[in-house]
DNA sequence: TGCATGATTAATGTCAGACAATTGCCGCGC
DNA sequence: GCGCGGCAATTGTCTGACATTAATCATGCA
């Protein structure tokens, strides 16, 4: 592992990539342990804190994990889905608040996705995740629910209907967009949707899944899709004559 | 920006994470200047190595640039989609090779996502993505062309296909997992495959494409999908009887 | 007056050395 | 044989310093 000592870069961004390559190809293996930062520093002709840097930078896209004491160190991680979420969701998150990416574009998205897993959804389904989309559209119905509550149900339901397919890949890759979008759904249709409707397509979407009716659920999806987007659209246009009207 | 005392996560993890929820919850806005490292080490009363490794965990997942010179600083960052892609990508070739998702899973996940691009793009391709999925093709059947450049202009093909949809959100996904999965599909169907049976199957998606056919799209990759399954299988039978017979 | 140029300054980047905290390991004593 | 204490290795943190970069401002000359 070299660096190039006429790259603009930092020195630990520098070292921090040489490590990083050395990873995704396969020339350190998951548990290895690095060398101290002693020793990389040496190896890198740095000092100890510019290798620390470049350990942090690892750290923080959970390449490595770092141990005190005697046998510590730090070591590559076998990087698992659970680590990956939170940072998927706060990129897309991000992505999708800093880029201003119209609502019509971000829930084109996620239900052309959500779609694409009702087939499997509906195929595998096993009781536990029909279980848990029935009690989520029943916590959804409850009288008293606060508004925040609603919105926590409606991501849990989407989620056992993506987790339903049984495929991590997928259920990973929805989790992000469905997450990430979720905020921003709420931002546009939190005054202005029904329940009772939300309540009635979930129910569908339920019925269609416990039938492994993928048709069924694909239409189902489609139409809440139809209707989320039509509420965006009255949403923003009140928005539009509240401003001109006032 | 407050860190907990009670704490055993490390002082510069902490000090990352107050800065990157004050950037997810929009306290701090694009182009902002944080404080400089010296006072934002008074501020959070630790030196000023650890607030640069905390710099550093939040420059490493783009969340943060930094500037040197008199009116330098550490600037919040607008994320872009070119800077997520490579992190995306790196995240998702991690994960797949690191659990050990079985080609199959993989696989399954890639072509659903795809297939959930299929009729956006079949409604929405223009000209470029038309020529740029035949030009592809084309190179695809050159005499002379090497493993690795039929397995890119294979992944410039399935890009092309999803940048039709015309939905940045969509492309972002599906990016990090055609990219990612690409070495695994590489390592398993590179010598089995046949490439006029994949120019086939590529010629009937852009064909259907074309024809603004969806449905015709979404079977092509339907028949796609179930080609590189049985290549796929094949090979893994090959290896498993190499191992008893040999 | 206007412009080029150098000094100033403020910030990040890097270094060296030290101490604190943690943790496994080894040897010693019972 | 077993428990316990010290030892050693390693990361975590601090202090202080210097190097490097780049904007700004004052200065001097045309």
């Amino acid at each position: 592992m070299k660096l190039d000592p006429s790259s603009p870069a930092d020195l630990s961004a520098q070292i921090a990539k040489a490590i990083r390559d050395a990873i995704v190809e396969g020339r350190l293996i998951v548990d290895e342990r690095l060398p101290s930062e002693a020793e990389l520093a040496d190896q890198f002709s740095v000092s100890r804190p510019t290798v620390r840097e470049a350990l942090k930078r690892l750290a923080a896209q959970s390449l490595i994990r770092t141990q005190r004491g005697a046998t510590g160190g730090a070591f590559v991680n076998r990087l698992e889905y659970k680590d990956a979420y939170p940072q998927q969701i706060t990129t897309s998150t991000l992505l999708l608040s800093m880029n201003a990416v119209s609502f019509e574009t971000a829930c084109e998205a996620r239900y052309a996705l959500e779609r694409a897993c009702a087939p499997l959804s509906a195929a595998r389904r096993n009781p536990d995740h029909l279980a848990t989309m029935r009690a989520e559209i029943h916590r959804q119905g409850q009288p008293g629910l606060s508004d925040e509550s609603f919105c926590d149900s409606d991501v849990a339901f989407h989620r056992a209907l993506v987790d339903a397919a049984g495929n991590p890949v997928l259920s990973y890759q929805l989790a992000g967009a469905v997450e990430a979008m979720q905020p921003l759904m709420n931002m546009i249709t939190f005054t202005a949707r029904s329940r009772a409707e939300i309540i009635r397509l979930h129910t569908a979407i339920a019925d269609a899944v416990e039938a492994t009716d993928a048709p069924g659920a694909e239409a189902a999806l489609t139409e809440l899709e139809a209707y989320t987007q039509s509420l965006a659209r009255n949403v923003m246009a009140n928005r539009a004559r509240a401003r001109t009207g006032g």
